[in-house]
RNA sequence: GGUGAUGUAGCUCAGCCGGUUAGAGCGCAGGAUUCAUAAUCCUGAGGUCGGGGGUUCGAUCCCCCCCAUCACCA
C-alpha cells in the first residue's frame, strides 16, 4: 500500500473561488478519490494562503483586521469546497501557529546551511503611506506604447515588460503620490547555489515534459537569488532575529502544506516525520497551475532540501481555464464563481464530469464551452448513463420483486460478455486514473455505456415482457435486465471518484452505502430500490442565470 | 521583444515511434424502436489536418518561414 500526501495549491485568501480554481481542485479530488478507491493511504491537504500586502490592504479598506478578513474568507472557501465535494482531509490556514513554527524552523535551518544572505537593495516607497510598494501597486504610462494606467511590471496593452522606474509619471496606487526610491536590507535565499541539485531533481521524473522544457529556459537564464523578506508593515510572520522584517508570502505559503499536514497528523495520530523526514519513503504529490511552476519546481524543492527535508515526488501542473474559448471576463459574465454555479445547479457533478471529460496529464489549457457543457452532460449522463436503470429497472420491479441476478448466474453468452468487458477494463481504467488521463477514461467508459444501451436495444426486453414465460425468476428477461443493471453498477464504481453525489445515489439504488473499493467489483448485490430519477437535465436557463449573476460582480 | 504552447469535420476533442480509404461524441439527414423524464439503436453526409516551403518512396505527426490565439519573462 502506498502512502501519499496530495496537495492542491493554496487559494489566496483575497477573493472568491471561481471555476478556474476548480479545475485544479476537481482534478486533484478525482485523483485522490481514485487512490482511496484502490486502497492506498492518501492524505489530501490544503490551506488558505493568507499573507501579503494585498490582504493587508484589503482588510484595511474593509475596516477589519487581516486576521478577521482571512477568517471570513476561510469560511467562504470552506463552504465552496465542501459544496463541490472536494474531499480535503484538512483545509487549514497559513496564518497558523504550526505554520509560524515551521517557517521559523525551516528558515533557521537554511541560515544554518549558509543559504541565506542579507543584501541592501533599493525599492520604491510611498512616503505618504510609509510603506514599500510592490510593483503592482505602482502605475504609470507605458514607456513604449504610451498606454495610461499600466502596472509597474508590464504593459497590458502592448505586453512589454519593464521595471517601475521605466514608467512615465509613475504614481502609487495607494495614495497617488510619486514613488521614491529608498534603501532597505532584504534577506535572500541563495538559489544560485542550488543549481546542481535542482538540475538533478527536476530531471528525476518529477515533472511533466512540458514543465521540464519551461525549466530549461530558467536554467539557461541562470538562477537568481530569491528575495524572501518584506519590510513592515506586512501581514505575515516576522523573521526571527530581524525586527521589522517579514517572510515574503511565497516563503511561508508552501510551508503551509507541511503545517496543514502537521495540524491534521496531530489530531489523527499520524506521524508527521514519516512523511517529511529527509529519508521518507512516502510520496508527496503537488497539483498546481502552470503559473506557479517556478515556485514549486525551484524554490520549494530547494527550500525543502536545504532545510533537511524530503523533496516532492511529483509536481503535476495543469493549464488554465477559458470559458467559451476566451479568457474569463467579468463583463461577459464568464468570471463564474463557485457559489453562483452551485446556486444554479445544486450539484457539482455536472461540472466535475465536464472537467473530467476534458482533463489529461498535459499543461494545456482547457475550455469550458457553455453550449458544449449542456449537450455533453445531458447526452452522456442523462441520455445514456442514467437511461440504463431508467429503462430496465421497471421490469425488475414489476416482475421480479426488485431482485436482480448475480452475474455469476448468467447463462447467455452476450450478457456474460457485456459484463466481462466492463470488468476487463479495470486495469486500463486504474492505469489511466493514475496517469491523470481523465479524458481517455471518459471515452472508454462512455463507450461501455453505449454498449449497454445497444445490448438493451438488441434484446428488446419490452417484447420479452409480453410473454408470460419471461415473467418468471431467472428467465431471459430477468437476465437481460440484470445484465444491464449490473453493468451500470460496475460502471458507476469506476465513475465514483468523478461524481460523488450521483454515484452515492446509485449505490443507494443498489442498497449499498457507497462504492468504497474497486477490489470487490462483484459484491453480492441482489436487490434494487424502485427507480427514482437520478439526475436532472441541465437547462439552458440555469446556465443563463449563472452567467447573469456574474455580470454584477 | 524573448521563450513556450495551441491551431484536425458546424461544435468539443482523440490521433502511439511519419506508412494502406484521417477518428469519436454532439449536431445534421435518413431509418429502426417505444422499455426509458423526447431518452435509445443503426446507417449516412461532412475535413486541401491554420497558410507556404522543405526533408522523405511517403507527413496531420520531422525541419524552416508566415498568420492567428494564449501563456510565461522570476
Amino acid at each position: 500500500m502506498r502512502k501519499i500526501i496530495a496537495t492542491s495549491a493554496l487559494p489566496y485568501a483575497n477573493g472568491s473561488i471561481h471555476l478556474g480554481h476548480l479545475v485544479e481542485y476537481i482534478q486533484t479530488d478525482i485523483w485522490v478519490r481514485y487512490q482511496r478507491l484502490v486502497g492506498n493511504e492518501i492524505h489530501y491537504i490544503c490551506a488558505d494562503d493568507t499573507h501579503g500586502t494585498p490582504i493587508m490592504l484589503r482588510a484595511e479598506k474593509e475596516g477589519i483586521s487581516p486576521e478577521q478578513l482571512v477568517e471570513n474568507v476561510h469560511k467562504e472557501h470552506s463552504a465552496d469546497f465542501s459544496d463541490f465535494n472536494i474531499s480535503f482531509d484538512n483545509f487549514y490556514s497559513t496564518n497558523s501557529i504550526e505554520n509560524k513554527n515551521l517557517s521559523e524552523a525551516l528558515y533557521k535551518s537554511l541560515v544554518g546551511n549558509n543559504k541565506i544572505e542579507a543584501k541592501e537593495i533599493e525599492q520604491f516607497y510611498d512616503d505618504k503611506k510609509n510603506m514599500f510598494l510592490p510593483d503592482r501597486f505602482i502605475k504609470g504610462t507605458c514607456p513604449k506604447c504610451k498606454a495610461n494606467d499600466q502596472y509597474g511590471d508590464s504593459c497590458e496593452s502592448c505586453g512589454t515588460t519593464y521595471s517601475p522606474t521605466d514608467l512615465i509619471d509613475a504614481y502609487s496606487v495607494l495614495t497617488g503620490s510619486k514613488p521614491v526610491k529608498k534603501k532597505t536590507e532584504h534577506y535572500f535565499f541563495k538559489l544560485s547555489e542550488c543549481e546542481s541539485f535542482l538540475s538533478e531533481w527536476t530531471q528525476s521524473d518529477t515533472l511533466q515534459k512540458e514543465a521540464l522544457n519551461k525549466l530549461q529556459e530558467w536554467f539557461k537564464a541562470g538562477l537568481a537569488d530569491w528575495d524572501i523578506s518584506r519590510d513592515a508593515p506586512y501581514f505575515g510572520f516576522e523573521i526571527p532575529g530581524a525586527p521589522g522584517k517579514y517572510f515574503y508570502v511565497w516563503l511561508d505559503a508552501p510551508i503551509g502544506y507541511m503545517a496543514s499536514f502537521k495540524n491534521y497528523a496531530d489530531k489523527n495520530n499520524l506521524s508527521y516525520d514519516e512523511f517529511w523526514n529527509k529519508d521518507s519513503t512516502t510520496e508527496l504529490v503537488h497539483f498546481i497551475g502552470k503559473d506557479i511552476l517556478y515556485f514549486h519546481a525551484l524554490f520549494w524543492p530547494a527550500t525543502l532540501k536545504y532545510s533537511g527535508h524530503r523533496t516532492p515526488s511529483k509536481i503535476y501542473a495543469h493549464g488554465f481555464l477559458t470559458v467559451n474559448g476566451e479568457k474569463m471576463s467579468k463583463s461577459r459574465g464568464t468570471f463564474i464563481t463557485a457559489r453562483s454555479y452551485i446556486d444554479a445547479f445544486k450539484t457539482p457533478d455536472y461540472l466535475r464530469y465536464y472537467y473530467f471529460s476534458k482533463l489529461n496529464d498535459s499543461m494545456g489549457d482547457i475550455d469550458l464551452s457553455l453550449d458544449d457543457f449542456i449537450v455533453k452532460v445531458n447526452s452522456d449522463l442523462i441520455g445514456k448513463l442514467v437511461n440504463i436503470p431508467s429503462r430496465t429497472s421497471g421490469f425488475v420491479t414489476k416482475f421480479f420483486d426488485n431482485k436482480i441476478m448475480l452475474t455469476t448466474y448468467f447463462n447467455e453468452s452476450e450478457s456474460q460478455i457485456l459484463v466481462n468487458n466492463i470488468l476487463l477494463s479495470k486495469d486500463e481504467v486504474t492505469r489511466l486514473f493514475e496517469a491523470r488521463q481523465f479524458s481517455k477514461i471518459c471515452r472508454l467508459l462512455i463507450s461501455h455505456v453505449e454498449s449497454v444501451n445497444e445490448f438493451v436495444n438488441n434484446k428488446e426486453p419490452w417484447i420479452l415482457a409480453k410473454d408470460d414465460a419471461h415473467k418468471m425468476k431467472d428467465s431471459y428477461l430477468h437476465e437481460v435486465c440484470s445484465a444491464a443493471l449490473q453493468s451500470f453498477r460496475l460502471l458507476s464504481i469506476y465513475l465514483s471518484p468523478i461524481m460523488p453525489d450521483l454515484t452515492k445515489k446509485i449505490a443507494s439504488f443498489f442498497n449499498q452505502e457507497e462504492f468504497s473499493s474497486i477490489d470487490n467489483l462483484l459484491s453480492d448485490v441482489t436487490t434494487i430500490k424502485n427507480y427514482e430519477h437520478l439526475l436532472k437535465r441541465v437547462e439552458q436557463k440555469d446556465v443563463d442565470i449563472m452567467v447573469e449573476s456574474n455580470k454584477n460582480n
